[in-house]
This record gives structure tokens, sequence and C-alpha cells, in this order.
DNA sequence: TTGAAAGCGATACCAC
DNA sequence: GTGGTATCGCTTTCAA
């Protein structure tokens, strides 16, 4: 292995040099410069990360603590995993993963052993019994979710509140009666409170238009919950207008199968407003006019602003609570009006 | 940040047995080890990470190189980060991410600056510019795919060439006709070999059986691709009994919508065998004969092997590749015989 | 503009 | 059974 004596010595100068040259904190002379450059190209040089550590108090890592482990739910993870990793290395820095089923002790593990710089946590519950060791740790921490209590992180999140608003202000104009379709039960139980955001914005928009409202839970995964959810809907009765919202990414392609399977077609005999990435809704079938979820818009965000709070001398104000717009975007499944 | 220091003064004794408690690397006396289990216990003790690799030359990281970056083919990856990930933690390693976009350097990046202890390498093309970089490093490295030229490396996929036999041998008792539908341009161009020896499994097999075959690749990504693709195979003849296989998973659901939409009932009018892992084949609609493609269970051997080359004193003989037999599972897209 | 040297925190050898 | 101490490779202060 090539340290930095290496190339001081194949330069003829001292190790501060060495390391005066590839830090750039302090002026050196064009021609140690060349000199040592040049010894560094030649034997390949690249500082140890540990010794650096150490010396430093910088890791040059993110720790990332992903929802892996029995019973865990990962879809749609990967979008943020590959934002995260991406913005961290434009900045030079390296992501490190931590299994969520290692629980508080994982943070308190990276924290602890200085693996890593800051941490970005994923999958929040409302009530999750990560937040207040979170909180207490002596590096940043910031949040892809919204707990109940955040005390004192950053969160950066969808505004699902406004995501379940769009929805029905969408469909409110030519509609007669709105059902969201909800979540299988061990989703619910999880307590992730983008649900209940979600909810309480179709809630209170119905509400404000003064349209029927149904709310019906998927009794459990797969088809089968789906069909029973849109047993429970029913059909739109004769001259009905009924509008679908789903706000179960995985559940959209599934109902706008068994609305075909049944003869009612989306954006004629029925509408569809899904809450899922622009991506899946142009490759549905048919396209589905939804809600933006942008995972890697949060992520990036996310990213951001903790790259800011790890830049010590920026000033620069840090949000608490950043949650991002949604968008909708009509397509082949809603009535025209 | 609390260091051995603190412990060896609040326990009494000398930063060298905190050091001997924690590695058990020589016998303590039971109240010096009470004493000293103690005081890391009050003061939630835990040894810096980057130290800890500087002295030991050990730093518990498993390198992974994903396939993330501009244009990068994701889907699919999740089970393997997640398998691996999870592995790691078992034998008390963490996993760093590194991006494939950054290309051998990334390789290099890794192994020189004593990031990890080992690396595992993802989505491997047939002719991998980094495979050479990854011989030469010092790091042990393992590739999940299979080049032409491993160069000494060990490598771990499934049984591409034996799936395509297994789907063809499937189909040959009862089946006129075999047609494979391809891939989309963009992977084709990739020169990702499994595709490739899949396709020698398919066409050994219907040589052998003297069946009528045909490929059809997917002039685009989407629906639109493999509508064209099915429009090249065409309808079964009056009376023919016509056997689709299906490589790309993410193709699997759609050519059975599409099948759906012209009346020809999987299982009845025209048979499917997808290549897909058993989670989705049981999912789709219907059931979808599959031949099995469990990343899980390659990421569990591509661990198992790597650890057992960290492992020095293990002198388990290591396959140089190690090809996972996949298994095909009769479920409703198949004509019974 | 450059060099010498202290020290980050853990490990493990050498003493006792 | 335990303690002292050199050492890993780098950063940075202090001196020149």
């Amino acid at each position: 292995m090539v340290t930095s004596r290496d190339v001081a010595r194949l330069a003829g100068v001292s190790q501060s040099t060495v390391s005066y040259v590839m830090s750039g904190r302090r002026s050196i002379s064009p021609e140690t410069r060349r000199r040592v450059e040049a010894a560094i190209e030649e034997l390949a040089f690249q500082p140890n990360a540990g010794a650096r550590a150490l010396k430093s108090q910088r890791t040059q890592v993110i720790g990332l603590v992903v929802p892996f482990g029995p019973g865990a739910d990962t879809s749609g993870l990967l979008p943020f995993i590959e934002t995260i990793a991406n913005a961290a290395r434009e900045q030079d820095h390296d992501v490190l993963l931590v299994t969520r089923d290692e629980g508080s002790a994982g943070l308190t593990r990276l924290a602890s052993r200085s693996l890593c710089d800051a941490i970005v946590l994923l999958d929040i519950e409302a009530r999750d019994a990560r937040i207040p060791v979170a909180a207490a740790l002596t590096v940043p921490v910031i949040l892809i979710g919204l707990p109940e209590e955040p005390l004192g992180l950053p969160c950066v999140d969808m505004d699902f509140e406004l995501a379940g608003k769009l929805a029905v202000d969408h469909l409110a104009a030519n509609h007669d009666r709105i059902v969201v379709i909800g979540h299988p039960p061990d989703i619910i139980t999880r307590d992730l409170n983008f649900i209940r955001r979600f909810r309480s914005g179709t809630d209170a928009a119905a509400r404000a238009h003064g349209l029927p409202y149904e709310l019906h839970e998927l009794p459990e995964r797969g088809p089968a919950g789906v069909i029973a959810a849109l047993d429970a809907a029913g059909r739109p009765r004769r001259g009905e207008r009924l509008g679908l919202v789903v706000p179960n990414t995985e559940a959209v392609q599934p109902v706008l199968n068994i609305l075909t399977e049944r003869k009612l077609i989306p954006g004629h005999d029925v509408s569809v407003v899904g809450l899922c990435t622009d991506v899946l809704a142009e490759s549905t079938t048919p396209p589905v006019t939804n809600v933006s979820l942008e995972p890697r818009d949060v992520s990036r965000r996310a990213m951001r602003t903790l790259f800011r709070l790890l830049d010590r001398d920026s000033s620069v104000p840090i949000d608490p609570v950043d949650l991002i717009s949604p968008r909708l975007t009509r397509r082949q499944t809603t009535l025209a009006v």
C-alpha cells in the first residue's frame, strides 16, 4: 500500500508538503507542486481513508438507513437510494448502508464509531422510536418522511395532504362520488403517516366540495385485496360519475386491470387518479392521471439540506420541515369535463 | 466522543486492557473484565472505526458497486442490494455503495484508500472493462454475473443456459412452435451476457427437440415494443400450439395482458413461460409458469464465497464459477399435456 | 515556501 | 494477568 511518505520520498519533499499539495491549504511553489503531483501520479497514491478520518474527524461518508430486514416494505425504495448515492458522490462522499432492522442501535453505531458524517433516515413512521435517538446524536440527521414529533430534526417529504387535495379537486368538477382505495393491512399497522396525511387532504377537499366520499381499505395484499375493495365501492349507479383515488402505487395497475375486466373503461365509465411517479403513470395501460410522487425530488432536496448542515460555515437557513409540492398530470383515466 | 482511554480511566485499567477485553485476545481476570465492561456500558463506548481500520487493516466494510448513474438499468436491483446488506451485517460488516458511473476509478478508489475489505461487482457485462482492473486489486473481488474472461475472479450467477433449456424442454412435449420474445435495444447493446447464455440454452434445446424456433427482439421499450414483437410472432395458425418464452422479466405481464386482449388466453390458446422470480410469477394475472431467477439466492452465495475469501484461514476451496440452477414451476400459463 | 513533529484512537508486542 | 508504548497514515501547528 502506497502512503504519503512514499510520495514525499519520491518527490524529495516532506510528508506535510504532500498533504498540503493535496488539500491546497497552503501555497506551494509551482516546481514543488509539479514534482509532488508527478509522484502522486506515478505511484497512483490515494490517501488512506481511515487515517484521514481519524485525524480530520471527517469520514466523507453519509450513513443511509434503509428499510431492509424481515417483513420490510422495500417497494419504491430504489430511486431514493440511487438519488442519495448520486448526490453524495457529487459532493465527494460515499454512502454506507445500514439496515433498518438494527433499529436505533444502527444509528448509535454509525455515530459513536464515527462511521459517517451525517445520516439519512428513510421510511419514517408517525411515532418512530428512532427519532429521539437520532435527535440526540452528535452527527446531523435528516428525515425523509414526516413524524409527528421531529424533535428538531429536519424533515423532507412530499406534501401528501396537498396531493390528496389535488386528486379530489381534479375530480370535483364533474363527479358525483369519490372513493379512495386504501392500503393493505400490513401497511396500515405500520402507521406510516403519509397515508394519514393524504387522507386528511382528500377528506377535507371532498368536504369542501360537498361530495359523497368513501374510503375502502384493501383487506389483503395482492389482486384479491384490490378486487374486494372495488367490490365494496360498488359499480357506478346508473348515470353516476364515480371517481376513484388510488394512493397506493402498487394498486394502480391492478385497479385499472380489474375495472377493464368489468367493462368499466377508465376515463370513460369511471375515473381513476393514482398517486405514483410520472414514469409509472406513463407506462400503465391506459396511462393514468396521477399526482406525482417523485422520490428523486425529495431525495435531492434532502441531500441538499444535508450538505448545508455539513457545511458549517454556510449560514443558509434550514427549513425544519420541507414539503415538496406534488403536481397533478391529467392523462387518459379521468372523464373530460 | 468517548475513547478507550476514557473507558480505561473509569475502570482503573490501562488502555490495552480495554482493547483486550473487547477483542478477547488474551485472558482477563473476571474482576477486571467486570469493571471494564461496566465502564464500557456506562460510557456507551464504541471503538472509532477509522482508528481501528488504520491499525488493524480491516475496515469491516464491503464495497458494493451498483449500476446507478445516467441511463442505468436498475430494475430488479433491490433484492441484490438487500440481500448483500443483510448478509454483510450478519458477519458484522457494513456495505458501502459505489455508483457504477465512476467506472474503474471507483474500484481503485475503494481499494487504494482502504475503504473496504472486499468488493462485490454487480451487473457484469460480457466484456467488462472493470474486470482487469478488479483482478489487479489487492482486495478480494467477487462478480455477480459471468463475463467472458473472469481473469481468475470468482463469479456467481444464475445458470441462464440451463434456464433456457428448462423453458424449452417444458414446452417441447406439446407445442409445435417456440417463440422467444427478446429484449429492448438498450439492453441488447449493453451486451449483458446472460441474454446470450439464455438464448444459447433455448436454441440448443429447440434444436435437440427438432422444434421450429424464432426469436423476436423488442424494437423499443414499453408496451409498444411488446406489441410489435408479438405481431412479428404472429397468431398461432389454425391448430398450432404456440409456446412463448419471455426471458425479459419486465415484459412478462405486458405479454400476458396483450395476449388476453387479443383473446388468446394464456394456458389455453397459447403457452407462456417467463423468466422471473417466483414472487413475481405468483402475482401476475394469470400466474405465469416461470423459470426462477432468484437474486437473493445468487447474492447469498456470493456473500458466502466472499466471506470465505476474507477468512484467510479457511481452506475451503472456492468455486471459480458458481452457477445457481434455476427451477421451473408450472403455473397457469402453459397448456396441459 | 517548506520541514519536523505532535497526535487522532485503537492494536498488539514486549515487559514484568 | 496487566501495563507501557510503538505504530498505523494522515493533518496541521509550530518553527525556520
